[in-house]
DNA sequence: TTTTGAGTTGTTCGA
DNA sequence: GTCGAACAACTCAAA
């Protein structure tokens, strides 16, 4: 038996369940030292943002009282990462060094690099896979052995695969080493705001790993049966509210797999795979930012490099704000910063909204979106963004822009979404609230509601906005051929 | 190898 | 109200 110990470079997998590097490290029987390097420079040009930081500390607390059940500890340390690691290494006599893998190209370029380095000095150096059901290197086109551009193509590509393995965890203590190592404490990582402003975010979700398992139960008893109608209206708590667990490793897709495929009847199964799709989803956009590792700064598809984006300051704050005159785009823009989340269908909303009707550069909003989400995910954050502004991987024509009144009849009908986060408009019956500037004077007098003053006029007109979208593709299509000639 | 056809979280228009 | 068609272009599987 060694007694030297393994470190467990502990990144987005912040779990004991189901974690396969910390289970590797534990079956060697050797002692094992959990470790995190905080080192936001290398994540460049997309470090943590304040909604991340925050959800980080509060998980990594959470781990370090998970570990503290098992006699063990979290080591925090901060970069540069393979100094860090170099330093334990020589401190703590360690000969192996275990982690699960990171999708983002700055990290995998760094990782690759870092693991080279320690093989070459003799050191074990093995990477895992937690955050992902397949392998985006391993999922590929039939015939062209290409990466997939198209959901559907891949998704039936992935469930053509053998099943993911059943997830497997540590039992029992883990072994301590004779000696811990230092440690920088929580607090020295500076990952909370100055200001408190995430009272919110703090009532709205329990980060951490325990958190996550109640979150799953909680769909899986109470959300699945009816999560294929009710997952599309914002007003319901239809969805599973598992994506910053997700994001941060508190749960893995295998087990959210396992659990909801073993726990239900036939009846339940459309469910389930109603479910799992958007899973796939989040494996879809893993498997883009793995191939096209460009995307994160420009489009999937080249020629909207050339597509004329309006530069507009006053505009975009109004956006961000939720003071656009759009009820659905302003509520869901105030549940974003009030909350640090936002439902998926008004994602689609605002994002369709900023890119087309405003036609400001996705990116922007990509921007404020990996600031202000608690599940901000470069993968997700990316293939989302791109997908809305219809540079991305979408089979879809770039003439579906979304009408956020249409949107906002269909998804928020009785207007209980809108009613929750615009409260200037509580008074306001349907179906005027989806479209306050078409209420008649008595009405919105009657709501106490005076356009422009209480409530902001539409800063844009849907159907002009839209000809003018249509218009700029167009445009950009011309730009495209005539360059071609 | 080439061709065909389905897909593509939507909207608008006109019957 | 509901329904089908039209709105391009491209990916990918199957013939």
């Amino acid at each position: 038996m060694s007694v030297s110990p393994v470190l467990v470079w502990f990144r987005l997998d912040l779990r004991i369940e189901d974690n396969p590097a910390l289970l590797a490290a534990a079956e060697r029987r050797s002692p094992v030292i959990p470790l995190f390097i905080w080192a936001p420079e290398e994540e460049n040009p997309w470090p943590p943002g304040a909604a991340s930081r925050w959800w980080l500390h509060q998980s990594l607390d959470s781990l370090q009282r998970s570990l503290a059940l098992r006699g063990s500890r979290l080591v925090l340390r901060s970069g540069p990462t393979l100094d860090a690691l170099k330093a334990l290494i020589a401190e703590t006599g360690a000969e192996a060094i275990f982690w699960n893998r990171r999708y983002e190209p700055a990290l995998v370029a760094r990782d690759a690099a870092i693991k080279e380095l320690l093989l070459e000095q003799g050191i074990e150096a093995r990477s895992f896979n937690a955050s992902l059901l397949f392998e985006p290197w391993t999922i590929r086109a039939k015939g062209t052995r290409r990466p997939f551009q198209m959901f559907s193509a891949f998704w039936k590509a992935c469930l053509n695969q053998p099943d993911p393995d059943a997830p497997s965890s540590v039992r029992g203590p883990l072994t301590a080493p004779a000696s811990w190592p230092r440690s920088l404490s929580l607090g020295d990582l500076r990952l909370e705001p100055l200001v408190d402003w995430a009272s919110g975010i703090r009532a709205a979700w329990e980060p951490g790993e325990a958190g996550a398992r109640l979150a799953l139960e909680r769909f899986a008893k109470k959300g699945l049966g009816e999560y294929p109608s009710a997952r599309n209206e914002p007003g319901r708590l239809g969805t599973s509210r598992l994506s910053p667990h997700l994001h941060f490793g508190e749960i893995g897709p295998r087990t959210i797999w396992h659990v909801l495929r073993n726990s239900f009847e036939a009846d339940h199964q459309d469910a389930v795979n109603s479910y799992l799709r958007e899973l796939g989803w989040r494996e879809f956009a893993y498997h883009l930012l793995f191939h096209f590792p460009q995307t994160t700064n420009a489009p999937l598809r080249s020629e909207f490099s050339k597509f004329p984006w309006r530069v507009d300051e006053r505009v975009l704050k109004l956006w961000q704000r939720g003071v656009t005159g759009y009820p659905l785009v302003d509520a869901g823009m105030r549940e974003l910063w009030a909350t640090g989340w936002m439902h998926n269908r008004v994602r689609m909303v605002t994002a369709s909204f900023l890119t087309k009707h405003l036609r400001i550069n996705w990116e922007e909003g990509a921007y404020w979106f990996w600031d202000t989400l608690v599940d901000a995910d470069l993968a997700n954050n990316t293939f989302g963004w791109q997908w809305a502004a219809g540079c991305g991987a979408d089979a879809a024509p770039y003439f579906r822009i979304f009408n956020p009144v249409r949107q906002s009849e269909r998804f928020d009908a009785n207007c209980d979404y809108i009613k929750r986060w615009i409260p200037e408009l509580k008074q306001l019956d349907l179906p005027w609230i989806h479209k306050p500037w078409e209420a008649p004077a008595p009405i919105l007098e009657k709501s106490k509601i005076r356009l422009g003053k209480s409530y902001p006029l539409p800063v844009v007109d849907h159907a002009k906005a839209r000809q003018e979208a249509l218009a700029a593709f167009e445009q950009m299509r011309i730009e495209r051929s005539t360059a071609l000639v």
